[in-house]
DNA sequence: TCGTTTCCTGACCGTATGGTCAAGCGAAAC
DNA sequence: GTTTCGCTTGACCATACGGTCAGGAAACGA
């Protein structure tokens, strides 16, 4: 207990190297990962693109699983984040507009991220199923009802609210992913 | 030259036997790739899946990197085939439907190949770049110019033909990959 | 039947992998 | 100044990997 008052992270050297490392690593991993793929990836060349010896990896994340899983939950926050865009909106147009938006914006700014989660869902998502059938399950439940209401009050053409998502989802990812 | 006469391959148990390895290992790979991704995959699982040793998968198959550019090869092969359902249409309607069915079947028929195709075009095309700066831009381009020409007739809606495109493959491909 | 060709596979090899560890280091707390 | 404590890392380890090989078994043509 040498804490001083303060329960803020004091930026004391000590936490501003760890900080930076840590998020020096993670950047190096998600391009790593996009670019091989979970089993193609090695620490070593995660080590090599940081420019860290592969100890200090493994000192900062227990193992290459964690570090994968980070990354994933990273861009998966990310990206849950700037879906609520489609939120608080009066209608499609801005609705949708404002998603879609969103999420060119992220495979725009994250393009390494938002390889490695689709990936990871495309596989099954062996790391996140929890969230995947918890959170995300939620989500589109609840935007397709608000499709829905949009329908029934005659501000769009009546379409599968689920498709529609679905059809939204996977044209923007493609151009993440594939340029 | 002990040949018989005829070119023709002789069914001739060894032919037969070899056939059906052949397949059988394919078949397998396709699966294990498709599920683990190529830097995933190891060559002793894809022979407990076939139920070979794994000798005997290298036997016929020179190493993993040629059995994973067979996989990749065939279902590209696959998809080219039916991609000329869009040719000699009358108009979008038929031609687009065609197309659009003719790649749902086979994503029914050929899930794990058709992941194994994903994956390849979303790291960059490493294994068969050749065909994708070549077969595939020419399809592409060729499939727009008639788009256009619909377009042109006034047979369907002005769009970006490319685009259009696009979203079919994109669409098709998400109802490929993730169920 | 015999010789030849193809198929099959257990044992093996060099290498690379994920992960550990103990010893060293430097900034801060006392 | 000394102790403390988190950071750093080269060396190391067990395992798993892709691939080889020698030699036996099976199918074949004559």
């Amino acid at each position: 207990m040498s804490e001083p008052a303060s329960l803020h992270s004091r930026p004391s050297r000590r936490n501003e190297i760890r900080l930076q490392n840590q998020t020096l690593i993670l950047r190096a991993a998600e391009k790593v990962f996009a670019e091989a793929g979970y089993g193609g990836a090695t620490v070593q060349l995660i080590a090599d693109m940081a420019g860290l010896p592969k100890a200090n990896l493994l000192y900062y994340f227990a193992s290459k699983e964690d570090l994968y899983r980070r990354v994933v939950q990273t861009i998966f926050e990310i990206w849950l984040q700037a879906a609520a865009a489609m939120d608080n909106a009066p209608g499609p147009v801005e609705g949708l507009g404002a998603y879609i938006d969103a999420k060119m914006e992220i495979s725009r700014r994250h393009p390494d991220g938002s390889k490695v989660w689709a990936s990871e869902v495309m596989h099954g998502a062996p790391v996140i199923q929890d969230y995947l059938e918890t959170t995300l399950r939620d989500w589109t439940t609840g935007r397709a009802a608000l499709i829905q209401r949009w329908i029934d009050e005659g501000k769009m053409a009546p379409v599968d609210p689920e498709h529609l998502l679905y059809m939204v989802w996977a044209t923007t990812q493609h151009y993440a992913d594939f340029g």
